[in-house]
Formats: C-alpha cells, sequence, structure tokens
DNA sequence: GGCAAGCAAATTGTATCCAATTGACGGAAA
DNA sequence: TTTCCGTCAATTGGATACAATTTGCTTGCC
C-alpha cells in the first residue's frame, strides 16, 4: 500500500518515477507550498527532459498538489482555508463511508494490516517530522484500499495527500500522539463491527486535525477581503 | 455549468479544447467504448500535434474514461461491472452528501436553476438520444456545484461521467421518462429542506439508474468467463 | 498443417528545437 | 520623484525528430 502500486505503477516508467517523487517531495515539504517547480530545474535534476517533468505535473494538478500559471509555470498548491474546509468535508464524507464498508464486509488480514501500521506510527511516534506525517496519512490510505473499492480508494488518497498538504500550511503543532491513539481505537470499533461507533471515533479524529488547522477564523482569500475596499479601480 | 468553465478554461487553450470535446465525444458514444485513439490520428484531426492530444488523454485517463496500455496507446475506457458497482457505491455516498449540504445551506437562485435545468430536459424527453443521456448527468452535476463546495462537485462530476459511460456499456433502455420525475421530487424535496425524503429519492433514483444497468447477474471479466471452458490449452 | 523465429510496420516514449508570452529592469518624460 | 513605456532575459507552449517497444505477418522448419 505505501506507495507505488498506484495503477500505473509498471507504465510510463519515468514520469511515474518523477511524479511520485515529486509528490513525496511535496507531502514531506521538502517541498514548500509556494514553491516555484521551473521545468527545466527538476529535469536537470532527476536526469530527464522537460517532456516527462510537464507529464509529471500535469498528474500533480489534477491531483490539487501542484497549480499551473499559463506562462508562468508550476508552484506547490497553497490551499485557501476555504479549500481546506471544502477539502476536509469531503474527506469526511467519504471516510466515513469507508467505515460504513468496512463494518460490513471486513476482509480476513485487515486488522493484521491495519496494527502493523499503527505499530509502525508507534515507532517515530514523538518525532513530529515528515515521516510521521507521511505515516499517520498513509493508515486511512490503507483503510480506504481495504474495502476493495478502488475508485473510492483513489478519491480517499488524494483528499489525505492534499490534507496533509494543508497541515503543512496551517497546522500550528502536529502532535499526532493522539492520533495514533485514536487510530487503535477505530480498529477496534471496526473489527467490533460498531460502524456508528467508529464513524464517531472518526469524526472526532479529523475534527480534531481539522482543528488543528486554524481554519475558519481569518478571513483568507485576497479577494474576499480587498472586495470590502471597493472594486471601482478595475475599470 | 454546461461543460466549460472546468476551472482551467482560460489557460492551456488547446489543450483544454482537446480535452472537452473528447470527454463530449465519449459521453456522447460517438467514440464507443474500447475503440482506440492514436495520438497521432487524434492529432491530425483537430490540427495539432501529438503533445496537446497526449496531455488531454492523461487527463482524460485520471478522469477515468480512457486508458492507456504501456506502447500501445489510449483506448476508451470499458468498465468492468465490477468498477461499475464501485463507481456507484462512491456516486451514492457524493450525491448525499451533496443533498445534505444543500438542505443545510440552498443558495438563493438554485430552485431557479435546477427548474430550468429539468425543464431542458423536458423538451427532450422521450428521445433516448445522446443529449438526453448528457442532460441528465449535468441536472447531477449541477447539483454538486451549488454546494459551493468545488472539490465536491468535481468528484461528483467525474463519477457522473463515467456512470454516462457505464449505462452507455451496460443499460438496457435509457429510458430518462421516471428520470426527470424524479429530478423534480428531488428539488421539491430540498426546497422542503427535507434532507432524509430527498436522500431517499436520490437513492431510488440512482438505484434504478444502477438497476437499468445488468451490473450484478453476469460474471463480466473475460478471464473468469473463459476458466469456466479450462485452462488445459493454455499450457 | 501447425508452430517458432525473424522481419517489417506502426505506435508510443523521450529528447530537442523554435515560437510566444510574461515579468523585470532601466531609461525617459511629466 | 513618480509614472510610463520599451527592451530583454527567462520560462513555458507547442511541434518535430529520433529511439524503443510492441504487433502482426511472413517465412521456414518440423
Amino acid at each position: 500500500m505505501t506507495s507505488e502500486p498506484t495503477m500505473s505503477d509498471s507504465k510510463n516508467t519515468l514520469t511515474n518515477a518523477v511524479h511520485d517523487l515529486l509528490r513525496r517531495a511535496i507531502i514531506e515539504q521538502a517541498l514548500k507550498p509556494g514553491m516555484r517547480l521551473p521545468e527545466d530545474t527538476v529535469g536537470e535534476q532527476f536526469g530527464v527532459s522537460r517532456t516527462i517533468v510537464r507529464h509529471a505535473l500535469v498528474r500533480l494538478e489534477n491531483e490539487g498538489l501542484v497549480i499551473t500559471r499559463r506562462n508562468r509555470g508550476a508552484f506547490v498548491a497553497e490551499p485557501s482555508r476555504e479549500e481546506a474546509q471544502q477539502i476536509f468535508e469531503v474527506r469526511r464524507c467519504l471516510e466515513n463511508e469507508v467505515i460504513r464498508i468496512l463494518c460490513e464486509r471486513l476482509p480476513s488480514n485487515a486488522c493484521d494490516r491495519l496494527e502493523a501500521h499503527v505499530r509502525s506510527e508507534e515507532t517515530v511516534k514523538g518525532k513530529d517530522g515528515p515521516v510521521s506525517i507521511r505515516l499517520a496519512g498513509e493508515f486511512h490510505i490503507l483503510l480506504a484500499e481495504l474495502t476493495g473499492n478502488e475508485v473510492l480508494a483513489r478519491y480517499v488518497t488524494e483528499v489525505v495527500l492534499r490534507c496533509s498538504l494543508i497541515m503543512s500550511l496551517y497546522a500550528r503543532t502536529h502532535s499526532s500522539d493522539c492520533a495514533v491513539d485514536e487510530h487503535s481505537q477505530i480498529i477496534e470499533a471496526i473489527r467490533a463491527g460498531d460502524a456508528a461507533r467508529a464513524i464517531g471515533i472518526m469524526d472526532h479524529h479529523l475534527g480534531a486535525v481539522a482543528g488543528r488547522a486554524e481554519l475558519s477564523p481569518r478571513a483568507d482569500s485576497i479577494q474576499s477581503i480587498l472586495s470590502r475596499y471597493g472594486k471601482e479601480l478595475a475599470q
């Protein structure tokens, strides 16, 4: 589940490699939001031509991790607070569905895999580094993949990745202590087939994650701020 | 809402144009599932180079409307019955969320726009042509866009389009008579703020749509069919 | 008659090349 | 001093050329 079997693993080798590398770099905050991604710089770095980089960037844009401006190039996305709330809304909806499905039909080895993952999360517990961020996200991705619904899994993957990006932008702290514990609780509830409780925990969990990002208070989009100052200038 | 303002309308003009054109052609069944899409054939047809076509195809692949095989090229997707069920599952989940949101916060002009759309659906009622298929889908897309949640709207758009493709593969009939009527009922329920009823209708509606496609009965993958005919030939 | 190997055609994968657009810098005029 | 305009460097948008891979067919052998 880690990261590779992205449905296009064995094809488009180079494009895929660059795509995965860039995505990882973004999620782990090596590439920070707003940072430019010039095609030939990236290309030289990886020893491939712009063509490859370009294709990778197109994909990343589709995933919402990168935005491109015409004739300006690609930038690591900087989700607005509004966008962040929308993403969290969708994520909650999707993950609740995941829980619902898993409580109905849980694959045999599911709990083992989930618990194994939580253990690996615990080994990096305390360190608030990029690795723990990635692992925390991958727990949810694993959960989605266990449903067997690949479409659902793909969407959950996308939203989770974007949430990682959001947290790197807005979160005050990444203290994942409680998170790991809640992951365990979710496993418990699912094993018991208690959908209601599992959804409750998940809601609380996502709420906590979203809460750690200060999404609501400030008005965020430049235009929403400036719109209060009159529009007369723009002819 | 019709089709253009796809968040990247004014940029990448050529790529976008080809992308939209191909998508439309697929949804309206001008390009049938399984049909090949050679890059230079398409390119010549539209008077652009392979570069453009390829970018468009990458996008379409991300949307699940085409698949590409390494060194073989791109084909219009032929969703398996299993995949189709997964898509319907996700669609139901997402559209229920749409309803829930709309019952809470309904934009002022929403009902007008929805009813206008239903009226335009009624004008082509009876004719089971590609246009009515597209319009039926666009009702749901409009619904999603009215939530104001762009992420949600994007996912709904994707699933709805894929459902159109699925229907063109598996549906016995496209009789959209009942569908249009149910669209009206959904508007009614939303206007009344009755989320439970609206969701009920939507569930029934999607169930009917999914039911019109004979998804469950036959095993569909080639290998699962042929496996019953003995495997002795293949060494 | 069937099977395997090898060759040729077609198509994609990748790199390089030219053109067009953008943003920045600097100079000139008000 | 400030604003405006023109030129220039940098970077992407798009097209073409070459390499690698696959496929289907032909040929020859069993």
